[in-house]
Formats: structure tokens, C-alpha cells, sequence
DNA sequence: CGGAATTGTTTTAAGCCTAAAATAACGGCC
DNA sequence: GGCCGTTATTTTAGGCTTAAAACAATTCCG
């Protein structure tokens, strides 16, 4: 029951603030998912800048790039990732001149190039990575077991329903 | 079992590609949701710019204050899109100029101006509502009512989750 | 072989986003 | 009144992001 007369303390709200009870199921599933996600990201954006003076897709790039030793190209990165190819090639370029990624031509077909991580960079991110896991896991210490097996499965159902919504 | 040697079609990856069984629970958890949210979200965005020629953050913000008839302050706006004052400022000046939003000065204190829609506005965000509206239940509609309840309640933990780990 | 369609990447133009510093106005307090 | 801490917003500098167009190399196929 909101009031909108004397509010003591507006508690900061988001997405869900000043949503209706007659307001779709599935829109206000939408928002929260929204929210929480908003949530996590933002807080572990904050702490890879106050911690590693690092950005979250710098990070995400290097974890990619962190579990394909071979290395990926521009455009398996940027699948991975959920980028643009435009968006990459800037990416990449700044973490090249960091010194923490190279890019090495393919023999076989010039277009494609090769992105892996230098011995800087595979430092950068195994001192990173600790710290990030224990992060999500504080931020997820809520939830039990239990909960986070159920909201897994869920998650795989709303994922497949989204994925297949385009393909009619 | 992941098989390096002979992918016959690289199914277009997201975050979760290349995770291993051996990862946390919590950490593919995270990924999942971030995959989610992403991936609805890009498809929103995507329909907004093919449809309505607009962006999802100038949709949400009409959205907010479509909830609040008597308009918003800055600071409240910025709360409830979760992005910073800053931010909103190039948002609501781009807005103003479309002739979708205005800005009115509180009487009582100068610091403050008051952000509502104007008509054209309420005009413009009461076209796209409806399309918006079926988006979303299209991209849910692989759920059932009862797992989109189950997964609302999740959120809801995950949500508290996440708020309270900051507070130690 | 030689064009045509396709694929991989970069460029471009514009908008979104943040943190931090700067401005400006308010309120309390001597 | 005049200073001081707080609050509301804008500015600044830099990075992120996208869609669309441009470029370049490959493959298809007659």
C-alpha cells in the first residue's frame, strides 16, 4: 500500500518502483529481473574500479579470453560477450595498448585475427578472479542451495523462451 | 562434454560459453541471469529503434514518469533508472528538445526542477506501451504462470540478497 | 578464371554512462 | 547577517555501446 502523502524516508528506489498491482506478470517478472541484475552488475563494476581500476568489460573480455587458451576471434568475442564487432575492435584495441591482450594474425585466412591474453594479462586477471568469486558469492549468500538450483532451472527455461520467441 | 576439435556449427555464444562444471553454483548463476537480462533487453532495445525509432532509455524514463502524473526531481529519476544524476541530465535535455519531457523550476527551492511528460510525450509513450507490453509477454510466454511466480519470489530473494550484503 | 555473394573486421556518427569536480541554493547556528 | 555543512544539479573527461556503412579477403560457382 503506497502513500504517497508523507513518505518518511523515499527508500531509493528502481525499475519496480510505482509499479501497479494490475500491471502485468510478466512485465513486473521483467523489472525485477532487470533490477537485480542492475544491481549486481553495478555493484561489481564499482569494486573492479575501486579495487583494479579496471571496467567490467574489460574484465568479461579477459575471463573469455581466460578459458580459450587458443584464443578467439573478433567475432567469437563479441557472440560471447553480447557486444557489437564495433564495439570490440575499441575494446580490444585499449587492452592491446594496456599491454594484457595481442592480436596475432591468421596464416590461413587474413581477415580473421587471433586474440589471446599476454603473460600480463593472464597475471592481471588471476589476481582479479579471486576477488570477483567472492564477490558474486556475497552477493548471492542470500539464497540456498536449493534456491539457486531452482532459480538456475528457471533461468534455462527463460532463456530458451526468449531465444525462441524470435524464431517464428 | 565440451568438443573443441570439430564444432559442426558454432552455435553463438553468451557468457555461459566455455564455463566449466567444476565453476560455483553462484558464479553460474550470475552468468545466467546477466545472459537473461541481456539478452532481453537487446531485443527490447532492437524493437524500440525498428518500431518507434527510440531508445530504451528515453522508453524508461517516459515509463517513470507515465507512473508519476506529478512529475519527478532529477534526483528521484536518476533513483529509479538507476543511473547517475549525470547521466540523466543529457538524457532529459535530448527528451526536452524532442519536446517529449519538460522541466519546471520548484517555486520553493531553485536547486530542484521538476521533470513530467508532456503531451506529445504521453502521446508518444502511449503508442509504444502496448507493442512494448507484447514484446514481453512474448519472449515469457515459455513460462508457466506458476514458474513465473516461483521465479518473481526468487528474484525477490536475490534481490533482498544482494541489497544486504552491502551493509556489513 | 572471374564475377558475385559472403564473411571478418574496422570506421563513423551519435548516443549512453560513470565518477569526480564544480556550481548553486538551502538550512542551521552563532 | 554571515559562515558551514548539506543537498540538487550540471559539467567534464573519458570510456562504452550501437547500427550502419565501408573495406578487405575468401569462397562459391558457372
Amino acid at each position: 500500500m503506497a502513500d504517497a502523502a508523507t513518505p518518511t524516508t523515499p527508500p531509493a528506489g528502481d525499475f519496480e518502483t510505482g509499479l501497479e498491482g494490475n500491471d502485468k506478470l510478466q512485465l513486473r517478472l521483467w523489472l525485477r529481473l532487470l533490477t537485480c541484475s542492475n544491481l549486481i552488475e553495478s555493484e561489481i563494476r564499482r569494486r573492479l574500479r575501486r579495487d583494479f581500476a579496471t571496467t567490467l568489460p574489460r574484465f568479461d573480455l579477459l575471463s573469455q579470453l581466460d578459458r580459450s587458451p587458443g584464443g578467439l576471434s573478433m567475432t567469437e568475442l563479441s557472440q560471447r560477450l553480447m557486444v557489437s564487432n564495433g564495439n570490440l575492435t575499441g575494446l580490444v584495441d585499449r587492452l592491446v595498448a594496456d599491454g594484457q591482450v595481442s592480436r596475432r594474425a591468421d596464416p590461413k585466412d587474413r581477415r580473421t585475427s587471433h586474440i589471446s591474453l599476454t603473460a600480463r594479462g593472464k597475471r592481471h586477471f588471476d589476481e582479479m578472479t579471486p576477488a570477483h568469486e567472492t564477490w558474486v558469492e556475497d552477493m548471492l549468500a542470500g539464497l540456498g542451495g536449493s534456491d539457486m538450483r531452482q532459480l538456475h532451472a528457471l533461468l534455462a527455461q527463460l532463456k530458451q523462451s526468449v531465444g525462441g520467441s524470435k524464431e517464428a
